[in-house]
DNA sequence: CATGAATGAGACTTCATTCAT
DNA sequence: GATGAATGAAGTCTCATTCAT
């Protein structure tokens, strides 16, 4: 009646976000099909009609998550007019969003590891920069419009992606971090500091900055 | 009358060497001890007369790993006199060094990934930020020589230690995204942006700089 | 749509008759779960479906003989109407259908072993009391017959239990050193000839005896 | 210089006794040959230099167990003259002595599951008859010495060494229920509960008993 | 002779995957 | 299609035994 191929990458779908759900929690290699088929309510057997394999269902985990990822973090960006408070808000609040939940770093760390290896059918999933793609763009488009507006250099609009691309492995490192040893140090505190930073030598010289 | 003489540690040490290869090449919960065993050319059973548990194998491996960043990173750094080209040399350098061994970030996941287990005895262990220590202390020093000698601006002294540690995270990230799709972008490039953005925030304004 | 529907109350006791086979043939702790298995006609991982330890299913195990006992001694004893001759039944017929075969002193070591471990879950089981439970109440209850009937002395009645205990311990101890060297001597005159004593003892005064 | 064969013979004996110890804290199966070195203060490898195997240490340290039994018997009887008398001394201290230490009864379990197994080499050893024998045989001594002299009826003379069987059996059987579970009843009035049974009907009609 | 480091078989247990229902 | 019972490979760890020193 309905069609099968609709309903075949439905269910994919339901059971790889439970999948997900158990990876976040469990860590990934000690999370187990029966957990999975648990979480998704469904028999054990049944993951294997709509996976051929763990891994596989693995890929389709990896790859809800980075739809998930995309379509969370946009919205959040439009709220401000000025460039760097865009930044900052944007940098501030997903990195905070995203870091501070430690399921999120529990997953990206559990998959990337899998990704790494070899063998895996995720090598070519190219992870951390497709999830990280959204939010990259975002940067990348305020430092354009920054620009624009001549409150950036105008540099950093010809160097936008790149810069953007900094940011980001900026933002994932330090959650890295951040997640191995919470009490380390401030998570706010470094991210001001690096934004302040990464402005200071964005800015238009002579423009009024905050920090001097 | 004469038993055999073994010198425990070095036997340990030997052993968690063999260890982290393997880890850094499979990753670590998909390492078995056999591997590990054969990795060292020891028997399965050799590996138990020196650790108690896969786990406190893990945890010398991973301070082997700690001790052998530390010694490896601290010589390149003093052939430099001006603190720019020191921290460039640092950073570029050991960045490349470190990171582009895919094995290494494999291996710096798969340690980030046991520690947030929290029943693991590497919870307390803090690796992440103990393997990063002593180039984060080399780039404080630098940090704190540069505003010494008027090139860097005085506050950049003041926040040193957290300079230092948004600068190590950047690495880490960038290392991460690295690995995840070597062709995604270029290191090198990528660092040299960094750091010239870096400088020229941290610079005593109308210093001449490079690349202006 | 139709799973297959198992018993699990019925699959734990054919795993643990099965257990019960191999553990009276090698004794208990020389018994591997592999061993179990092909006895049971299983996958090894499918013990630990109905079983989730080893020792958990010993425990069953020692339960399922406990029960085997207790049905197999009843029917025997109601066939009589005189006590003495009851007893002598009782004793004589159970015993040497118990103690004659070897694998059930062998399993009754074993258990008894296991239960001396103070770690151990069968700790709690009294299993040597409860196994001979039943013999030992049907022993008891012939007592007290006896006395009601004046064929044995008043104060037998009184001590009916402890009378019933020693002649299980008597029993069990009999079949041990009986296994230990079915050589050493004749069960059956030991047995008569400690029945004959006994009731030499508790017979009323004056009443014409078997063996005198 | 010293003879060899008394050295080896010596060497063995203490090892053996060494082995005892453990086994009967630890149990028998789960004593290592490692625990055995070391409360022997001898090397593992030395072990292996006076016992081709572990059963063969077995059976040394059960021939080392029988041979103590029958030394530490023996001097317990002859403090008392009135047959009777005697036979409550030695049954209640030997039975009192020999299991009311729950490592000789863990021994004795140990070693005739054992010496139970059909390929053990402690198959022809008959562990508990020959651990029993000596008190076996003072039972019998007694038991001819009260009829002779008059105490006992004269048919429990010529069934002595039968009687003396019985009764050995009796404490072990009684012995091993107290081990399995000491609360289930008071040791002490079960062994004179019997004692007075058995006496009541091996004593001379007429004669002044204790319970009459 | 004595030692203990080394070994590998084998124990228990888990889990991805298959398949009869 | 859906299920979960069944399986066996593989993992961690133990330990009797060997052998170089």
């Amino acid at each position: 009646m309905s069609p099968k191929i609709v309903d075949r990458d439905l269910r994919r779908r339901e059971i790889a976000m439970a999948a997900l759900e158990v990876f976040a929690e469990h860590g990934f290699e000690a999370t187990s099909i029966s957990q999975i088929a648990a979480a998704a309510g469904v028999g054990k057997g049944t993951i294997y009609l709509y996976f051929a394999t763990k891994a596989e269902l693995t890929v389709e985990a990896a790859h809800a998550w980075i739809e998930a990822v995309e379509q969370g973090v946009a919205p959040r960006v439009d709220t401000q007019r000025d460039p760097l408070d865009r930044l900052r808000t944007l940098i501030g609040a997903s990195t905070r969003a995203f870091l501070e939940d430690p399921r999120m770093i529990r997953l990206f760390l559990g998959i990337a590891q899998v990704a790494l290896d070899d063998s895996s059918p995720l090598g070519d999933l190219d992870l951390a920069r497709k999830v990280s793609a959204p939010i990259r763009e975002a940067v990348r488009e305020i430092l354009v419009d920054g620009a624009a507006q001549g409150i950036l250099r105008p540099e950093v609009a010809r160097e936008a992606g790149r810069h953007a691309t900094n940011i980001v492995a900026f933002v994932d490192g330090l959650g890295l971090h951040h997640v191995s040893n919470p009490d380390a140090f401030d998570l706010d505190g470094q991210i001001d500091l690096y934004l302040e930073t990464l402005i200071g030598s964005m800015r238009v010289a002579g423009e009024g900055g905050r920090d001097e």
